[in-house]
DNA sequence: CTCAAAATCAACCGAATGGTTGAATAAGCG
DNA sequence: CGCTTATTCAACCATTCGGTTGATTTTGAG
Protein backbone atom coordinates (compact mmCIF):
# COMPACT_ATOMS: atom_id res chain seq x y z
CA UNK A 1 0.00 0.00 0.00
CA UNK A 2 2.56 2.44 1.02
CA UNK A 3 5.68 0.83 -0.27
CA UNK A 4 7.56 4.19 -0.63
CA UNK A 5 7.02 4.56 3.13
CA UNK A 6 9.02 1.94 4.46
CA UNK A 7 12.55 3.13 2.39
CA UNK A 8 11.84 6.47 3.07
CA UNK A 9 12.18 5.55 6.72
CA UNK A 10 15.22 3.36 5.65
CA UNK A 11 17.16 6.19 4.12
CA UNK A 12 16.22 8.72 7.14
CA UNK A 13 16.91 6.49 9.92
CA UNK A 14 20.33 5.81 8.55
CA UNK A 15 21.55 9.29 7.97
CA UNK A 16 20.74 9.94 11.57
CA UNK A 17 22.80 7.04 12.68
CA UNK A 18 26.13 8.78 12.02
CA UNK A 19 27.43 11.37 14.71
CA UNK A 20 29.09 13.08 11.65
CA UNK A 21 25.59 14.03 9.92
CA UNK A 22 23.65 14.54 13.66
CA UNK A 23 26.19 17.04 14.29
CA UNK A 24 25.98 18.58 10.52
CA UNK A 25 22.19 19.44 11.02
CA UNK A 26 22.73 20.78 14.93
CA UNK A 27 24.93 23.16 13.18
CA UNK A 28 22.86 23.57 10.61
CA UNK A 29 19.80 24.23 12.94
CA UNK A 30 21.39 27.73 13.86
CA UNK A 31 21.94 28.87 10.34
CA UNK A 32 22.23 27.79 6.76
CA UNK A 33 25.85 27.33 5.55
CA UNK A 34 28.12 26.71 2.54
CA UNK A 35 29.68 23.57 2.27
CA UNK A 36 33.64 24.37 3.13
CA UNK A 37 31.73 26.14 6.45
CA UNK A 38 30.41 23.06 7.51
CA UNK A 39 33.50 20.90 6.92
CA UNK A 40 35.53 23.75 8.93
CA UNK A 41 35.23 22.35 12.50
CA UNK A 42 35.38 18.57 11.57
CA UNK A 43 38.65 16.70 11.33
CA UNK A 44 38.31 15.20 8.24
CA UNK A 45 38.50 15.87 4.69
CA UNK A 46 36.13 18.20 2.62
CA UNK A 47 35.64 15.12 0.26
CA UNK A 48 34.00 13.26 3.29
CA UNK A 49 31.56 16.47 4.50
CA UNK A 50 30.87 16.04 0.77
CA UNK A 51 29.59 12.82 0.90
CA UNK A 52 27.73 13.01 4.20
CA UNK A 53 25.81 16.42 2.52
CA UNK A 54 24.60 14.08 -0.11
CA UNK A 55 24.08 11.35 2.08
CA UNK A 56 21.58 14.12 3.92
CA UNK A 57 20.22 15.39 0.72
CA UNK A 58 19.09 11.71 -0.66
CA UNK A 59 17.37 11.30 2.99
CA UNK A 60 15.74 14.77 2.12
CA UNK A 61 17.22 16.46 5.53
CA UNK A 62 18.97 18.69 3.78
CA UNK A 63 18.74 20.61 0.34
CA UNK A 64 21.49 21.98 -1.36
CA UNK A 65 21.09 25.29 -3.35
CA UNK A 66 24.21 26.09 -5.34
CA UNK A 67 24.39 30.37 -5.47
CA UNK A 68 27.89 31.61 -7.49
CA UNK A 69 30.72 29.25 -6.56
CA UNK A 70 29.18 28.37 -3.28
CA UNK A 71 26.50 25.63 -2.66
CA UNK A 72 24.70 26.44 0.65
CA UNK A 73 22.83 23.81 2.73
CA UNK A 74 19.76 24.39 4.35
CA UNK A 75 18.38 22.19 7.29
CA UNK A 76 14.71 20.63 5.50
CA UNK A 77 13.03 19.24 9.02
CA UNK A 78 9.81 18.29 7.63
CA UNK A 79 11.67 15.32 6.16
CA UNK A 80 11.62 13.97 9.81
CA UNK A 81 8.17 14.17 10.27
CA UNK A 82 7.65 10.53 9.52
CA UNK A 83 10.47 9.27 11.31
CA UNK A 84 9.23 10.76 14.17
CA UNK A 85 5.62 9.79 13.72
CA UNK A 86 6.32 6.23 13.25
CA UNK A 87 8.69 6.44 16.46
CA UNK A 88 5.83 8.28 18.83
CA UNK A 89 3.36 5.41 18.02
CA UNK A 90 6.14 3.18 20.22
CA UNK A 91 4.94 5.06 23.30
CA UNK A 92 3.38 8.52 24.38
CA UNK A 93 6.77 9.98 25.04
CA UNK A 94 5.78 13.34 27.24
CA UNK A 95 5.00 16.29 25.15
CA UNK A 96 8.89 16.96 23.95
CA UNK A 97 11.32 17.84 26.69
CA UNK A 98 12.55 20.93 25.27
CA UNK A 99 14.70 21.81 27.99
CA UNK A 100 16.48 18.55 27.92
CA UNK A 101 17.08 19.04 24.13
CA UNK A 102 18.76 22.77 24.56
CA UNK A 103 20.68 20.69 27.34
CA UNK A 104 21.74 17.95 24.88
CA UNK A 105 22.32 20.05 22.11
CA UNK A 106 24.52 22.38 24.24
CA UNK A 107 26.89 19.43 24.67
CA UNK A 108 26.97 18.24 21.49
CA UNK A 109 28.17 21.03 19.57
CA UNK A 110 30.70 20.79 22.26
CA UNK A 111 31.31 17.57 21.08
CA UNK A 112 32.38 18.96 17.57
CA UNK A 113 35.52 18.13 17.37
CA UNK A 114 37.94 21.39 16.56
CA UNK A 115 37.67 25.08 16.51
CA UNK A 116 34.93 27.69 16.00
CA UNK A 117 32.53 26.44 18.65
CA UNK A 118 33.84 28.24 21.81
CA UNK A 119 30.49 29.18 23.39
CA UNK A 120 30.99 28.22 26.92
CA UNK A 121 34.42 26.65 28.60
CA UNK B 1 29.47 16.19 28.92
CA UNK B 2 26.90 13.93 27.76
CA UNK B 3 29.73 11.39 25.94
CA UNK B 4 27.72 8.52 26.29
CA UNK B 5 24.56 9.97 24.84
CA UNK B 6 25.60 10.53 21.34
CA UNK B 7 26.67 6.97 20.71
CA UNK B 8 23.25 5.40 22.07
CA UNK B 9 21.85 7.68 19.69
CA UNK B 10 23.82 6.20 17.00
CA UNK B 11 22.73 2.58 17.65
CA UNK B 12 19.42 3.48 18.00
CA UNK B 13 18.70 5.27 14.52
CA UNK B 14 21.23 2.57 13.00
CA UNK B 15 18.75 -0.28 14.24
CA UNK B 16 15.86 1.58 13.19
CA UNK B 17 17.18 1.87 9.74
CA UNK B 18 16.66 -1.80 8.62
CA UNK B 19 13.12 -1.86 7.50
CA UNK B 20 13.33 -6.05 9.04
CA UNK B 21 13.67 -4.84 12.67
CA UNK B 22 11.16 -1.85 12.22
CA UNK B 23 8.89 -4.91 11.20
CA UNK B 24 9.98 -7.25 14.31
CA UNK B 25 9.30 -4.23 16.51
CA UNK B 26 6.34 -3.40 15.47
CA UNK B 27 5.01 -7.27 15.46
CA UNK B 28 6.17 -6.66 19.27
CA UNK B 29 3.97 -4.03 19.91
CA UNK B 30 1.22 -6.15 19.81
CA UNK B 31 2.49 -8.74 22.45
CA UNK B 32 5.87 -10.43 23.62
CA UNK B 33 7.05 -13.39 21.11
CA UNK B 34 9.59 -16.37 21.40
CA UNK B 35 12.58 -15.82 18.62
CA UNK B 36 10.74 -18.86 16.07
CA UNK B 37 7.34 -16.65 15.85
CA UNK B 38 9.65 -13.76 15.29
CA UNK B 39 10.97 -15.16 12.59
CA UNK B 40 7.98 -17.39 11.42
CA UNK B 41 6.73 -14.01 8.99
CA UNK B 42 10.16 -13.53 7.06
CA UNK B 43 11.85 -14.84 4.40
CA UNK B 44 15.09 -15.63 5.97
CA UNK B 45 16.78 -18.13 8.09
CA UNK B 46 16.15 -18.07 11.64
CA UNK B 47 19.95 -17.07 12.67
CA UNK B 48 19.30 -13.65 10.44
CA UNK B 49 16.59 -12.77 12.74
CA UNK B 50 18.69 -14.31 15.46
CA UNK B 51 21.47 -11.75 14.77
CA UNK B 52 18.41 -8.51 14.07
CA UNK B 53 17.39 -9.65 17.66
CA UNK B 54 20.62 -9.18 19.40
CA UNK B 55 20.76 -5.79 17.26
CA UNK B 56 17.80 -4.67 18.82
CA UNK B 57 18.38 -5.55 21.91
CA UNK B 58 22.14 -4.02 22.12
CA UNK B 59 20.02 -0.78 21.36
CA UNK B 60 18.12 -1.32 24.04
CA UNK B 61 14.65 -1.46 21.70
CA UNK B 62 13.52 -4.56 23.19
CA UNK B 63 14.43 -7.11 26.11
CA UNK B 64 15.08 -10.89 25.83
CA UNK B 65 14.18 -13.05 28.70
CA UNK B 66 14.68 -16.97 28.42
CA UNK B 67 12.39 -19.23 30.16
CA UNK B 68 12.53 -22.83 29.83
CA UNK B 69 14.40 -23.07 26.48
CA UNK B 70 12.40 -19.83 24.92
CA UNK B 71 13.45 -16.60 24.53
CA UNK B 72 10.76 -13.97 24.41
CA UNK B 73 11.14 -10.67 22.74
CA UNK B 74 9.78 -8.14 24.92
CA UNK B 75 9.30 -4.35 23.47
CA UNK B 76 11.24 -1.44 25.37
CA UNK B 77 9.73 1.76 23.63
CA UNK B 78 11.62 3.81 26.20
CA UNK B 79 14.90 3.35 24.50
CA UNK B 80 13.34 5.56 21.32
CA UNK B 81 12.62 8.26 23.96
CA UNK B 82 16.13 10.16 23.30
CA UNK B 83 16.33 9.81 19.48
CA UNK B 84 12.62 11.12 19.97
CA UNK B 85 13.26 13.82 21.71
CA UNK B 86 16.32 14.78 19.84
CA UNK B 87 14.26 14.67 16.45
CA UNK B 88 11.37 16.58 18.00
CA UNK B 89 13.83 19.61 18.46
CA UNK B 90 14.19 20.03 14.40
CA UNK B 91 10.84 21.13 14.88
CA UNK B 92 7.33 20.36 16.74
CA UNK B 93 5.90 17.90 14.20
CA UNK B 94 2.33 18.42 14.95
CA UNK B 95 1.47 16.48 18.58
CA UNK B 96 1.62 12.75 17.31
CA UNK B 97 -0.84 12.17 14.38
CA UNK B 98 -1.90 8.54 16.05
CA UNK B 99 -4.52 8.36 12.95
CA UNK B 100 -1.91 8.21 10.21
CA UNK B 101 0.58 6.46 12.54
CA UNK B 102 -2.19 3.36 12.66
CA UNK B 103 -2.77 3.30 8.93
CA UNK B 104 0.95 2.71 8.48
CA UNK B 105 1.41 0.03 10.60
CA UNK B 106 -1.57 -1.33 8.84
CA UNK B 107 0.45 -0.90 5.45
CA UNK B 108 3.77 -1.71 7.11
CA UNK B 109 2.03 -5.05 8.39
CA UNK B 110 1.17 -5.89 5.05
CA UNK B 111 4.37 -5.51 4.00
CA UNK B 112 5.93 -8.33 5.85
CA UNK B 113 6.80 -10.55 2.92
CA UNK B 114 5.45 -14.20 3.13
CA UNK B 115 2.28 -16.12 5.34
CA UNK B 116 0.46 -14.94 8.36
CA UNK B 117 -0.59 -11.70 6.92
CA UNK B 118 -2.75 -11.90 3.83
CA UNK B 119 -4.87 -8.85 3.84
CA UNK B 120 -5.31 -7.77 -0.03
CA UNK B 121 -3.45 -9.55 -2.44
C1' DC C 1 43.51 35.98 -19.07
C1' DT C 2 45.26 33.91 -15.02
C1' DC C 3 44.96 32.23 -10.63
C1' DA C 4 42.80 30.67 -6.42
C1' DA C 5 38.84 28.99 -4.15
C1' DA C 6 34.58 25.81 -3.77
C1' DA C 7 33.08 21.60 -4.43
C1' DT C 8 32.79 17.09 -6.58
C1' DC C 9 34.66 12.98 -8.88
C1' DA C 10 37.22 8.68 -9.10
C1' DA C 11 39.75 5.16 -7.41
C1' DC C 12 41.04 2.93 -3.62
C1' DC C 13 41.02 0.95 1.31
C1' DG C 14 39.66 -1.41 5.64
C1' DA C 15 35.76 -2.33 8.44
C1' DA C 16 30.99 -3.09 9.18
C1' DT C 17 26.28 -5.05 7.29
C1' DG C 18 23.04 -8.34 6.15
C1' DG C 19 22.65 -12.48 4.60
C1' DT C 20 23.83 -17.71 4.01
C1' DT C 21 24.88 -22.61 5.68
C1' DG C 22 26.18 -26.18 8.90
C1' DA C 23 27.56 -27.40 13.39
C1' DA C 24 26.98 -26.71 18.40
C1' DT C 25 24.48 -25.97 22.73
C1' DA C 26 20.52 -26.21 25.79
C1' DA C 27 16.31 -27.79 27.48
C1' DG C 28 11.80 -30.13 27.44
C1' DC C 29 9.51 -34.74 26.12
C1' DG C 30 8.48 -39.71 25.90
C1' DC D 1 18.46 -42.16 27.82
C1' DG D 2 17.62 -40.53 23.14
C1' DC D 3 15.13 -37.43 20.20
C1' DT D 4 13.40 -33.01 18.95
C1' DT D 5 12.84 -28.20 19.39
C1' DA D 6 14.77 -23.53 20.28
C1' DT D 7 18.41 -20.74 19.65
C1' DT D 8 23.00 -19.35 18.85
C1' DC D 9 27.77 -19.85 17.05
C1' DA D 10 31.22 -19.84 13.37
C1' DA D 11 32.83 -19.27 9.07
C1' DC D 12 32.04 -17.39 4.90
C1' DC D 13 30.35 -14.07 1.13
C1' DA D 14 28.92 -9.85 -1.41
C1' DT D 15 27.78 -5.20 -0.61
C1' DT D 16 27.76 -0.93 1.64
C1' DC D 17 30.02 2.53 4.55
C1' DG D 18 33.07 5.98 6.03
C1' DG D 19 37.17 7.54 5.14
C1' DT D 20 41.50 8.78 2.26
C1' DT D 21 44.11 11.04 -1.72
C1' DG D 22 44.74 13.29 -6.13
C1' DA D 23 42.70 15.04 -10.24
C1' DT D 24 38.87 17.74 -12.19
C1' DT D 25 35.29 21.17 -12.82
C1' DT D 26 33.26 25.51 -12.07
C1' DT D 27 33.30 30.17 -10.94
C1' DG D 28 34.63 34.53 -8.79
C1' DA D 29 38.39 37.99 -8.33
C1' DG D 30 42.39 40.77 -9.86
Amino acid sequence: MCPKMSSELDTVFAALADPTRRSILTMLLEDDMAVTDVAEPFEMSLAAISKHLTILTRAGLIAQEKRGRVKWCKLQPDAMRAASVWMQGFGQFEPVNLDAFERFLASELDDVPSATRNSEV
